[in-house]
DNA sequence: TTTATGTTTCCATGATTATCGAAATGATGC
DNA sequence: GCATCATTTCGATAATCATGGAAACATAAA
């Protein structure tokens, strides 16, 4: 992961309200949910849901899928990955130094080889 | 970690300029580097390094210490850990979800075992 | 085809953020 | 004290972002 993409992934969870609909899209699972569902949920305005869905999904954080005349969206798990891999391998000393021991070893050259097969 | 101090944290290193500042203090190591010294390298001006740093500071994620007339800024590792287990616990389907499987078992429980010592 | 429902786009508004020169503040040595 | 260097605050400007009503668009049922 670049680092202008970590900085956009960044900013796409840095905001009270996209931070909320992705944790709830991380609870609901691969299935997701719709965009009314989410904006029910959260008490958000249609409008205002659609345009930070938007930016999750710019980000690459959130998948969207048509079924009839609903949109369903899902987190993006693999994004989440390699967010915190950027993190642990960039702003950590290596990876090291911002995680428990046994994680530590594992961490960074799991997750390269993971991003390969994955994304 | 709270999500208001999770969002806090992400906007702070959702920023190019900010999030370059912290690599560099990460590379540094715990000694840090002085205002100058980082504006030099980054070729800031005084005054928006200032203001970005201030910012990084009020997110925790930097230590600043007095020196002389210099003031030395060194990253706070603990403040990324943080963020990096609010990630895992929260938006990864309890931890599980974003992290290869060795490193999952461990991060959330010894994360917030950690944490109860160190913050 | 009309009607109903779900979602997005358009648009205007207010709020926040990034930038950086200039001036002020703080720290040290003479 | 004064001179010097490091850093921060002030203040102005431009740009970006968040909000949400209204209208447009899309899909499906009647």
């Amino acid at each position: 992961m670049k680092t202008a993409q970590a900085v956009d992934t960044l900013a796409a969870l840095a905001q009270e309200t996209r931070l909320s609909i992705f944790r709830l899209l991380v609870e609901a699972g691969p299935r997701g949910m719709n965009a009314g569902a989410i904006a029910a949920a959260l008490d958000i305005p249609p409008a205002t849901l659609s345009f930070h869905v938007a930016q999750l999904s710019r980000a690459g954080l959130t998948d969207a899928r048509q079924d009839g005349r609903f949109v369903f969206y899902a987190a993006n798990y693999a994004a989440m990955d390699e967010l915190i891999a950027f993190l642990t391998d960039n702003c950590c000393q290596g990876g090291g130094a911002c995680l428990p021991k046994t994680a530590a070893a594992a961490t960074s050259a799991k997750r390269r080889a993971r991003a390969g097969v994955a994304a």
